[in-house]
DNA sequence: TTGGAAATGATAATCATTTCCATTTTGTGC
DNA sequence: GCACAAAATGGAAATGATTATCATTTCCAA
């Protein structure tokens, strides 16, 4: 069984389709834009209510960016970590299976639970 | 030797002033609130300024709030990583030795060179 | 003392996010 | 089909943090 859809709305089924199709992290100005460029005449008032909506039936994540603008991806999506050209901007997609160990041990260690993290790596690439 | 406290304003020096008493992490809206009830003239720009260099600096650490609001607090000389609790706000620093092999493995299989990293965990501590 | 660089702070601009509210759509019983 | 209430929608204005601008002040070496 996967998400129930019974009990949505067009707006949200339509954001989830967005995040399916593009994969990754999208800010709600971003999704709104998507479904603008493709017609979609949605208000972006609608969008983050949709996204508000799904945040809470926790069908999807929410994250921040570097800059505090918030962003979003479907929950269950596979996990993995950005390597990234400071230069060029260039990203490597990349497991980060000691990662997960890492953050589970430190959050048992400490007596945390429910526990989320993030983990990006920065540098200049071989090309730059 | 702890912070060279020879190159910096007194702008720089007041702010470190405040997070030193108060210890904890605290917005820049706070950290003027504070001032201005001392008596201190000082402007909201400046304030924003100086904690974006001491950021620079590396003797402030920037995190975000649950709503993406950026906090900031009193870093050790060494480095650490955070577990910080969404619900309290309390934050726990810790050792991130894994963390470091991995980001230099990555980077080295990818052909990065001077790389930094970042990594957070957070989650519901034991107290919430 | 003085000239220029750095620091300062009030004000305005920017930008994501929320709130408000009038309008439209949807669902339901007849 | 029809009337009507509830839910959904979206444009516009409000909000609040952060940043940019720019005139003025402070610092400091010559």
């Amino acid at each position: 069984m996967g998400i129930n859809t019974q009990k949505m709305n067009k707006s949200d089924l339509k954001l989830i389709a967005v995040l399916e199709r593009t994969g990754g992290f999208a800010s709600a100005q971003e999704l709104h834009q998507i479904l603008r460029r493709e017609g979609d005449g949605i208000g972006l008032t609608t969008v983050y209510r949709a996204l508000q909506s799904l945040v809470d039936d926790k069908i999807v994540d929410l994250l921040r960016r570097e800059d505090g603008e918030a962003i979003y991806r479907l929950c269950g999506d596979t996990h993995h970590h950005h390597l990234v050209c400071k230069s060029c901007g260039d990203t490597v997609e990349i497991e980060g299976g000691a990662i997960e160990k890492w953050a589970k041990s430190m959050a048992d260690e400490h007596g945390f639970r429910d526990v989320g993290h993030t983990a990006e790596i920065f540098g200049i690439c071989s090309k730059c």
